[in-house]
DNA sequence: TAATGTGAACTGTTCGTTCAGTTTCCACAG
DNA sequence: CTGTGGAAACTGAACGAACAGTTCACATTA
């Protein structure tokens, strides 16, 4: 439940009502205590570390306010996890849009191998069964992660490199989805070389010409 | 710990330490009963109903035993889910490699999309948490749909349909994962259009020739 | 003075463990 | 072919620990 001292502002920075955020000083200072006390935690531990009592302790914040600035313990570490990735992977600019898209999926392919990228698998698992701390999850984290691949793919449409008839939502999903794959199943290992071979084979086409 | 009484055999039927499996009768007779009491569980109410304890109420298996045949919760769970799922999506045959793989990304997009999907989705989160469940997931789910994928993909080959520097592997990351990605982030919905759209864009590449 | 936060206790759920006692079945002696 | 000793396997019930989320009387502050 938001708090009702109004309605604030959500992660894109636009008015939001479902993630009302708190806009009195009071307010602030302790939402921002637990937030920064969760990326704490998140660094040390990985999800499992950051229990509700975990960042009450260590942010002073209390569990009762804890629950009235966010829906669960899951929405809390999403909103946590979202704000320290939020500059995390840069967009390339290699010059081609081949290039900025292998680059792109290469580097994403890292930041999922890499001690982050265990936070990431960890919180899309707990999203699975906490609606409430998915949608954090969705809004802080993967939003900004699509629009960041949007704006790759506006360029390869503006040089007319890319196909027309595919839409940047099937472009998204097929140059990363394969990542997600093998980080959540752990069936394969994520290497450079197989991120770079899942983008040359999603850029190319698997068929014979 | 598997049980002392044998190795046993795993889900392809291969002798297979790991997954040892009773080979004694009162062994056998117990180790079936708590695989369908959860099977049971699964259908009624998803990951979330098979508790431990409900597994053990319903089968008349106690805890105690049910810990000597699996790992963890999430270990049943597997077992009893990759059991149902054994001929769930059946292998199409349209006639042609492109007909064929559509089809079966479009198969699998509807099983993502009905309950055994949110089952699915609920397994693959539990697994993010339970290494030892994630290895019972991987070999009794994962390892026979990624056999019946590379299935298709052979056949693709052998025709000449298919790029030969494209491994199956990747192939089938690429033509999945977009739909478990989806599946797991609830950011689009699993349609037959979008599931379409995708494996279209995986066929042919998202560039412009 | 009304909104907001605190602290501490409390409920409820679930996993996984332990262990003494009971049932089953296998192998071997007769 | 039969019967039995003993090991293997299962039961039942209780227990500990961890954690999510709630409640409420009281304190703080804008």
């Amino acid at each position: 439940m938001p708090p009702p001292g109004g309605t604030g502002t959500g992660p894109g920075g636009q008015p939001h009502a479902l993630f009302a955020r708190p806009v009195r000083p009071r307010s602030i200072k302790v939402h921002e205590a637990a937030v920064d006390a969760t990326r704490a935690l998140l660094r040390e531990g990985g999800l499992p570390a950051a229990t509700i009592d975990a960042i009450a302790a260590r942010s002073g914040v209390s569990k009762a306010t804890l629950y009235k600035h966010w829906p669960s313990r899951t929405a809390v570490a999403a909103e946590a996890f979202g704000r320290d990735m939020a500059d995390a992977v840069p967009l390339p600019d290699t010059g081609t849009t081949e290039g900025d898209l292998v680059e792109q999926v290469r580097l994403v392919s890292r930041f999922y191998a890499s001690p982050e990228g265990t936070v990431f698998s960890q919180l899309l698992a707990a999203s699975v069964t906490d609606e409430g701390g998915a949608a954090y999850f969705r809004a802080w984290f993967l939003a900004g992660r699509r629009m960041a691949v949007a704006r790759l793919w506006e360029r390869g449409v503006e040089r007319g490199d890319v196909r027309a008839d595919v839409d940047v939502d099937t472009a998204t999903d097929l140059l990363f989805g394969p990542l997600v794959f093998r980080l959540m199943t752990g069936h394969l290992p994520l290497t450079d070389d197989a991120a770079e071979a899942v983008a040359r084979a999603a850029l190319h086409g698997l068929l014979e010409e």
